[in-house]
DNA sequence: TCCATAACGAAACGTTCCGTTTCGTTATCA
DNA sequence: TGATAACGAAACGGAACGTTTCGTTATGGA
């Protein structure tokens, strides 16, 4: 199992006109190991609340909205992965896109990504966190991969946008499908094409 | 407004021991109306039974999950978009993509596909379906673009799934960071790399 | 030192939607 | 003609929503 299963029992009340840390820590542990186990169909504030032995007033009083949460959870974990450009974008983007999968598939982040996607098709808000907030820092890194390349020279500045957006869209075909493993064997081609020189 | 606001009052009873196309209708208008309106955050089988005047049992009489209602509403106007190659594969992608945006745009299907993807989130069988008769189906044309280009020689026939992949996931990404507008521009650049020929 | 302030967990609120059951009605089809 | 089946309406128990009320705990400024 990937999560901790049981919570401490130990009562967590007030300790005085301040947030508590361990409510909080509680909290995300919680939403963590429901999404692991049960994934977006099970993750309500109130399986969250019971599972944390908190408060509904307690989460609602910090995070405005679920995709707050599943954001907050989702970067507890991703700062693990970098991308550090090397003089090869293909290669580059071959690399990061199998430690993303694998990262996906190792923890409970490819379900928290996931559910976010999903709860950005409900909410607007979330929809608004998901591209101004959870993308933008998210796609830093593979971000850098390409205008590195491009101030190498080796793709035509123009063309970032549009490349990042195949790049990023590749991979969310194959999560939002579930069809990681099966998509494992497109990953050289498809990273060749978007890498590709600019044509003469 | 792109869908009929008032539904017809009259009142739809039993015309046997038979289905009653009139209520199937009544209840695929008023799921794309409510899709229309109010997108996924507002499509629950309460609203669309309401909204057209039938009971909730004749909805999961004949459509088993909420995806299957969606799967019908979008499928009643995807049929309009046809893609038929030429013997250039990159300007058939462009083609195929501004249809397809304009067709996401300019009726409900965009709002009922991203209600579709987010249903397959968190129920499995939404999942399936998507996945086994849904983009099956609607990928039939697209493909087609793709292997028609590889029996001309213009690209490797072992690379169809790696690009039909990147062409879906750039679609899916616009699509469900509502940024279809934004992502226009990228659109060329973006098939050009899909359709490049194999490298030397 | 005192007390206004604020976070805490628990419980309950009314609302909405879930999927199902019951009911009386309607009309087919064997 | 009668068994069969779909129809709309209404109601069911259960779950989750987001909020409010309450008593408790402990801080931090006066």
């Amino acid at each position: 199992m990937q999560t901790a299963k049981a919570e401490a029992p130990a009562r967590r009340a007030s300790i005085g006109a301040r947030r508590n840390p361990a409510s909080q820590a509680a909290i995300l542990a919680a939403a963590r190991a429901v999404l692991a186990e049960e994934g977006y169909a099970g993750f309500s504030i109130d399986a969250v609340s019971r599972r944390a032995g908190a408060g509904k007033p307690t989460i609602y009083r910090w995070w405005k909205s679920r995709a707050d949460l599943l954001i907050e959870v989702y970067a507890a974990e991703k700062a693990l992965i970098r991308a550090v450009p090397t003089d090869d974008l293909a290669r580059d983007l071959v690399d990061h896109t199998k430690a993303l999968w694998g990262f996906w598939c190792g923890t409970p982040s490819g379900r928290t990504f996931r559910a976010l996607l999903a709860e950005a098709q409900s909410d607007p808000e979330a929809l608004a966190a998901l591209r101004e907030r959870f993308l933008p820092e998210r796609l830093q890194d593979v971000r850098g991969l390409f205008t590195a390349a491009a101030a190498r020279g080796d793709i035509p500045g123009e063309e970032i946008e549009a490349r990042l957006s195949l790049y990023i869209g590749f991979n969310w075909f194959y999560v939002l499908t579930d069809q990681l493993d099966a998509g494992l064997a497109s990953i050289p081609a498809a990273m060749r094409l978007i890498a590709a020189p600019a044509r003469p």
